[in-house]
DNA sequence: AATGCTATTTATAAAGT
DNA sequence: TACTTTATAAATAGCAT
């Protein structure tokens, strides 16, 4: 959409690129708050400049906490060795509790409320979890 | 966009509402690896039916470890008491190490290699920690 | 750098198959 | 239950401020 269009490759310009990045940004957050309210649906994305950075998060912030209702449906798993499954299940446990320390520390750092989508140390905690999402979905390509 | 202006609020009938879903996924996919390849960005993007299974992702797979950046640069965290911030570090260690666990779980338990977005099993795993992240974000609003 | 303005392109709601 | 089509709404690229 707009007066051109636009080849679908990396903007070379570093303004327009970061123009473009802004824009398409709000575009996407708007998409999902829709799809959100439209069909009832949880949606995270997360977006990081090319710095590493975490640029843009958003969720309609549901809760439920699917680990557990894993752990209680094994048949979900059916077909894995019963050993491994008990592993699987333990370990998801295990990160389950490294979440929640994780959740109190970025609490006691947070050195501004009102900078909280920016501060540094939330975008490396994101980024960290959001890299152990890329390595599971690379890992399994 | 289409026929006429869609009000924004939960479509009511299911097969309307499930229609709308799939088509609007896919577009927000397409922006979201749109995004990417024009402004060079990570864009990770997850989403989840209302049963909570995982409907859909998408990311282009960068893998730093901005993990290790930060416990490199102690810095960033000026302002806070250095037994916390050590604490803090070990913290981020030992999740990478769950991360990595739950990397090499996820793995064995591909049942199907073709139908990786889809299994089920990813779809747990990606929501645990898309949860977490939620967690984290929420804790600071 | 940030905001506002249109000409265009793109996404998609309904309808059709 | 899906695909395809089409009219229309929405997003946005390039400019202007």
């Amino acid at each position: 959409m707009g007066r051109k269009k636009l080849s679908m490759r990396l903007i070379e310009n570093p303004t327009s690129r970061q123009l473009t990045y802004n824009k398409r940004k709000e575009g996407i957050i708007k998409k999902a708050g829709e799809l959100a309210v439209l069909c009832d649906t949880d949606v995270a994305l997360i977006m990081f400049a090319p710095s590493g950075r975490l640029a843009s998060f958003a969720s309609n912030g549901r809760t439920e906490d699917i680990l557990l209702r894993f752990v209680d449906r094994p048949d979900e798993l059916r077909g894995g060795p019963i050993n491994h499954q008990e592993f699987l299940s333990q370990k998801l446990k295990q990160l389950k509790y490294e979440g929640e320390m994780l959740e109190k520390i970025a609490v006691y750092y947070a050195p501004n409320v009102e900078k909280i989508n920016s501060a540094l140390e939330a975008g490396v905690y994101q980024q960290f979890l959001t890299t152990a999402i890329q390595r599971i979905q690379t890992s399994k390509i």
